[in-house]
DNA sequence: AACTATTTATAACC
DNA sequence: TGGTTATAAATAGTT
């Protein structure tokens, strides 16, 4: 495609050659881009010329590691050592791993459970309802502390009332100066068990939601 | 270049895509051996189509693990290393998923429940309670197919224990020629619901173990 | 997979 | 290099 038609063999002159590279160059650059988005192909293409200048395309969503380990399980051909085997086979152990416990999770929540047999069935069971059972234990724990927590702040509750309709009698009668004499007189009457720097504080930091 | 011009975006229709691709891929690998012979570049193509179908080419006078080497000392990039780097990322990435998932099946099997608060239990009892009725659902399922196969075998117990009968009885009165009328006769008494040739067989092959 | 009207790439030239 | 143009090549739509 040109002027004159020519044969595909070395370009003999030099200077014509880095002219005929340098415009197809980026003839197959584009077509590396068009192919990839029109076809959404994954594209990696290195140019060298033979002056040693580089020129790359490689598809946007994608990259050349990616596509050399696609290369690599696709050819069979291995491009890296061993100790990326290693990696390799990590990476592969890890996510067999998960792929159990997934199936684990699955059962428990109930799903896939036609494949299995009675026998395998008791184990899911006993889980389920040891679990269920703990999870109940742990809330009606959290219930009891809760209550008591809400006993306590009743106290305190009804102890803040006191010295507020304390105030106010002594800001009607202009004698505050009795307030913490007669406080101190009638605090035997409501024993705070809480120290005093955590009356106003939320009691229990883990039933606090985050 | 066609009957007509087309726009460079992904190409919908599947069939059209592939097509496409399969064209313009010999196309590229035309273009990568032509610019590699007329202009003695080095060339590294590899093209995966969508449905993972793999095209390469390589100069032939090259490798792609040379074109790689290059490709590395020409960009600064470090391919060993990156692949290290990627994979270790992979590892983690893949353990954290793991992770995530031992936590999810400690609560749900009743560990680790004081850190939680009392919010984050009620999803985790409600997985629990949902598991556990799928589990008995499919229990009873399967006892309800035991029990139906039960009462199968029971009448088909009867029904043989009544042959042996007749037969022993039949040894003793030395008249054996009789038992197929009889046992016409008295079949109605016990008519078996399974075909013949089932009659030993486990009905249920999921209710075996494996 | 083959055909062909068109578009696109590019060889030769400046 | 960068631009122009005549022509070869590639390919989109069709069968």
């Amino acid at each position: 495609m040109g002027r004159g038609k020519i044969e595909i063999k070395r370009i003999d002159n030099s200077t014509n050659r880095q002219v005929t590279f340098s415009k197809r160059k980026n003839g197959i650059l584009k077509k590396a881009r068009e192919i990839n988005v029109l076809c959404e192909a994954e594209v990696s293409l290195i140019v060298f010329s033979s002056t040693g200048k580089m020129a790359e395309f490689c598809s946007p969503n994608s990259s050349l590691i990616k596509i050399l380990d696609k290369y690599q399980k696709g050819s069979g051909r291995k491009l890296w050592d061993a100790k990326h085997e290693y990696l390799n086979s990590e990476v592969e152990r890890v996510k067999k791993e998960n792929d159990n416990m997934q199936i684990e999770l699955r059962h428990l929540k109930g799903e896939d459970l036609t494949s299995l047999t009675p026998k395998e069935l008791i184990p899911i069971e006993e889980a389920l309802s040891n679990g269920l059972s703990k999870v109940k234990e742990r809330q009606s724990e959290i219930v009891k502390v809760m209550k008591k927590n809400g006993r306590m702040l009743e106290e305190e509750n009804k102890h803040l009332n006191y010295i507020l309709l304390k105030t106010q009698q002594m800001e009607i009668h202009g004698n505050a100066r009795d307030l913490e004499n007669e406080y101190q007189h009638n605090r035997r009457d409501y024993p705070s068990t809480i120290p005093f720097a955590f009356h106003i504080q939320p009691i229990q930091p883990n039933l606090q939601e985050h």
